[in-house]
DNA sequence: CTACCGATATTCT
DNA sequence: GAATATCGGTAGA
């Protein structure tokens, strides 16, 4: 039995506080959102197994990274028991250590942006295919819960999805600057047909 | 701060 | 062909 054998949603906020360690670089994680379990329709797992979403059906316990508008990456611990698709998706931290390494992955952004966001959180920590299916607790990823529950955990609606947008599996730590700010899912752009 | 737009791999229709 | 668990740049309030 490990923290990450249940339910994505109750998962979720225990993984807030918690330190992220990867290439140098250490994220304190401040927000994130939970997909899969029985029937989510907003979950990459909702149609079935795929080559993409393979390690989400996995054991609890590792990384589920994608590759996603043909340029980002987004991270995931994968959550529930062996065989049942489920995962917490690592939307935002705050770099707490390695900030100069961060920095030299992201030249210019403010410090509080390093972060903010899962692409930005992939880009600080270098996380990439490479690392898709490793232990979170391992050779070369390291995650540790906080000692103490954290207090002032918020909940709501999970960011830029069209499915079941009523569902409130998005959890943060209020009050933290790195923590993205909500948008709705972005109306579908039509994309350009003629020169 | 908000709004729009382009980049573009994977997946689905 | 079209949507997507996104972001950085630019324009404007």
């Amino acid at each position: 039995m490990t923290p990450f054998d249940d339910t994505p949603v109750e998962v979720a906020p225990r993984l807030l506080g918690a330190l992220l360690t990867h290439r140098g670089v250490t994220v304190r994680l401040t927000e994130v959102e939970a997909y899969g379990g029985a029937d989510d329709p907003g979950s990459h797992s909702y149609r079935g197994r795929t080559r993409r979403n393979t390690v989400m059906f996995g054991p609890a316990g590792h990384l589920y990274v994608y590759f996603t508008y043909g340029m980002h990456y987004c991270a995931n611990v994968v959550v529930g028991p062996d065989g049942t698709p489920g995962a917490v998706l690592l939307r935002a931290g705050e770099v707490t250590d390695g900030l100069d390494l961060a920095r030299s992955r992201r030249p210019g952004a403010p410090g509080r942006d390093l972060a903010r966001g899962p692409a930005r959180l992939c880009r600080a920590l270098d996380l990439d295919l490479a690392v898709n299916g490793a232990p979170v607790n391992g050779e070369e990823l390291s995650l540790v819960l906080p000692e103490t529950p954290v207090v002032n955990v918020a909940r709501g609606p999970r960011v830029g999805l069209r499915a079941a947008p009523e569902r409130p599996w998005r959890f943060w730590l209020d009050g933290e600057p790195s923590v993205s700010s909500y948008r709705p899912a972005a109306p579908p752009r039509r994309r350009r047909t003629s020169i």
